[in-house]
DNA sequence: CGACTTCTTGAATTAGGTCAATCCCTGTGG
DNA sequence: CCACAGGGATTGACCTAATTCAAGAAGTCG
């Protein structure tokens, strides 16, 4: 739960508002909108700064129009799409500085669903102002293909844990995949909160909620892990990535 | 058979090179890179027209340096990627007018494997020279992130096959879209031949070879298709949508 | 302090996978 | 032009991983 929660600079942030992009607590955060220093004050005129949705609200939903790409400042949403007859899947979940929406693009609607899974701030950055922007700063463009280019890889391998992996293999991967995210955002990879339900893991990884609970208790046996409700501890990544079956790399 | 042969226009071409884009029997499948007419001579410069791969020929492979994307003007593709443990999930098949390579953009390498899955002949998009004409006409850039975003889109669809739906609504699903894909490209959506073997259908869906046969089968029995080897006709459209749980939608 | 949601575990069931055998195109080389 | 090899497709029998159903424990929130 310390590796979760909100680091101290992002909640100064909150008490002295309103702040320019480039003093952010997380504005390195935005980096992946391909901000170069000087375009901060460029950024700053397209940014609505710091909304605020609690968990379980919905930041869009598919078919409404697409009219922001969010940029998470802290906690942690779910994106999912819904078959025809009300089945839902999971295509992602996401946390501090990743944004959302970008799938929109081509439609102009939003093809997808995303809500809080906690409390979370949010920037939001106006479409039709960027598209003014982009126009300017054709970098920023570049640098938004790349993220779109970086999601399809994302997804592939997704699908490669759908279609080819074991429920081990894919539980152990996917908790791999967490660690990584948030050691690369300076928490702690070993011991973090889940802000998921297992139901929603499951759902992500094509399994049954009790298939994550069963195979969560087996992991603990063994060892590789210690939970409690949604606290978990990776206890030997090592034998955890044999599971998952990922070659050495750090 | 009729269905996918190449069409005449296109046959001719490859009689008179070499000749501009904008007379290219298959062009209207490049306006998919976003080409206004006016822009089209722009695009004959970087563009490397009419070169042929044969079944089984790599077009490209994971790690290997991005130098093009490539343009299908006739026959079709797959890609896959790998797990490091040598399992391999496709993740698209690909026909004409289709782009290949866009997701090698974020890291200048390219993530997966491009294989011809039977004669094709592609455009090759030179990066070097894009790089160039995306600074000169940012027109083209934007319609290369609609492309992309519309790829996610695509993706998050077969995630959600893939981890939500039973392997008759795979193969339904599966048949249903190919349908589609054909018609807009004016061959008949209700006939038409496979390019991918069983094993790749399976492979694509998260089924086994053995599986697919016998849904083809089942289906076949239920009066839904007709099937012979690689020819298949889609007998009863209606009842097929209604077998992958789709929606009215012509 | 209830009412609800989330999590956990056990038992029974099943969809789809694996293994194995056969058939049948297709393409190649003599 | 024919024969033959090899890959793809098909079908049956059996098996297993994961689902579903059920019931209870443990948090959590109003």
């Amino acid at each position: 739960m310390e590796a979760r929660r909100i680091p101290l600079r992002a909640t100064q942030l909150q008490i002295c508002e309103p702040v320019a992009c480039k003093q952010c607590g997380v504005y390195q955060l935005c980096m992946p909108l391909g901000l170069e220093r000087a375009d901060m004050t460029l950024l700053d005129r397209i940014v609505k700064r710091k909304e605020v949705y609690k968990r379980g609200q919905l930041l869009f939903r598919p078919r409404e129009r697409f009219s922001y790409i969010y940029a998470i400042r802290s906690g942690s949403a779910k994106t999912s799409i819904t078959t025809d007859d009300g089945r839902v899947q999971i295509t992602g979940f996401h946390v501090a500085g990743e944004l959302l929406g970008l799938s929109a693009l081509a439609s102009r609607f939003y093809t997808s669903e995303a809500r809080a899974l906690e409390t979370m701030s949010v920037c939001k950055v106006d479409i039709a102002c960027l598209d003014e922007v982009l126009r300017d700063v054709p970098a920023i463009q570049y640098q938004m293909m790349k993220i779109m280019s970086e999601q399809i890889r994302r997804d592939e391998e997704l699908m490669l844990l759908l279609g080819k992996c074991s429920a081990e293999e894919r539980i152990a991967e996917f908790l791999i995949s967490l660690s990584r995210r948030f050691a690369s955002r300076n928490y702690s990879g070993s011991q973090f909160r889940l802000s998921m339900s297992r139901l929603d893991i499951g759902n992500y990884l094509g399994l049954a909620e009790e298939t994550v609970c069963r195979i969560f208790s087996r992991f603990q046996e063994g060892g590789l892990i210690t939970t409690e409700r949604r606290n978990i501890r990776l206890n030997d990544l090592k034998q955890l990535s044999a599971v998952a079956h990922i070659d050495a790399a750090a």
